[in-house]
DNA sequence: ATAGACCCCCTACAGATGTAGTATTCGATG
DNA sequence: CATCGAATACTACATCTGTAGGGGGTCTAT
């Protein structure tokens, strides 16, 4: 039930997996070639460990392989990375974090006035 | 040179020493026994691998004891950090980023006019 | 000098992570 | 049937993290 803690590396499993799904293990190594390298043995061992941690469910497709869908909702993921990255670096507080991204950030014209936007929603509730 | 990476608890450490340096390794046990209940070995240990890595450097005091202070900015650490996470958790792209933060965020609307401030300053560069 | 108090160095050890290799099984093929 | 290739499972191993324990110096007050 809780969100599991995911790893650099089983992020980039979860992230081809949110993008599509599901997928054999075969699949996957073939989809991540390019940005990894990962011998097949890798990515099986990565999905595995995602399947223990309760991030993947499996199933078997037609031709009886066994396929992984995202078990975990992505925005879930992100938050608990948010929630744990905003204690350490941030102490937790969150506008530091904002002021911090807002002066790093290059952001259009049109996404600063979006943004303002947001800030004045997030105000009223 | 580089900005090293800092772990969970090596960020508890380096926090005491940004807040006050230089501190020796008794020193630092004490203040943050409170929070931690570490026994001083551990912060030592935390303390040798910090100056491993090059985030702390070492001195020593007029009794001769060992001290240590930061050899690495807390901004140059959070910038790390924080790019590394956005990476992860956002695809690199600042602006979900700051979405999601300025949703999530409890800000009072004095923040919020400061975060707008700063949202149009980084506007005009 | 002896017992405490500190201080420092080295060692330990389990769990997580990154990255595979090996062995086995099962169905398709010659 | 013997084999080859795909899929699965089990094992490996170095590094990093969290969290110490042990043992040996040094200074200081009995």
């Amino acid at each position: 039930m809780p969100i599991p803690e995911i790893s650099e590396s089983e992020w980039t499993v979860m992230e081809a997996l949110w993008e599509s799904a599901p997928q054999t293990a075969s699949e996957l190594t073939k989809l991540l070639r390019p940005k990894t390298k990962w011998a097949e043995n890798t990515v099986r061992t990565l999905l595995t460990r995602l399947v223990e941690k309760g991030a993947l469910a499996t199933a078997e497709n037609a031709s009886g392989t066994r396929v992984f869908s995202p078990a975990v909702a992505r925005d879930a993921c992100v938050g608990v990375e948010s929630e744990s990255f905003m204690q350490r670096a941030f102490r937790g507080a969150s506008k530091p974090l904002l002021v911090h991204f807002a002066q790093t950030a290059q952001l259009s014209a049109e996404e600063v006035r979006e943004l303002k936007r947001l800030l004045d929603q997030s105000l009223k509730k």
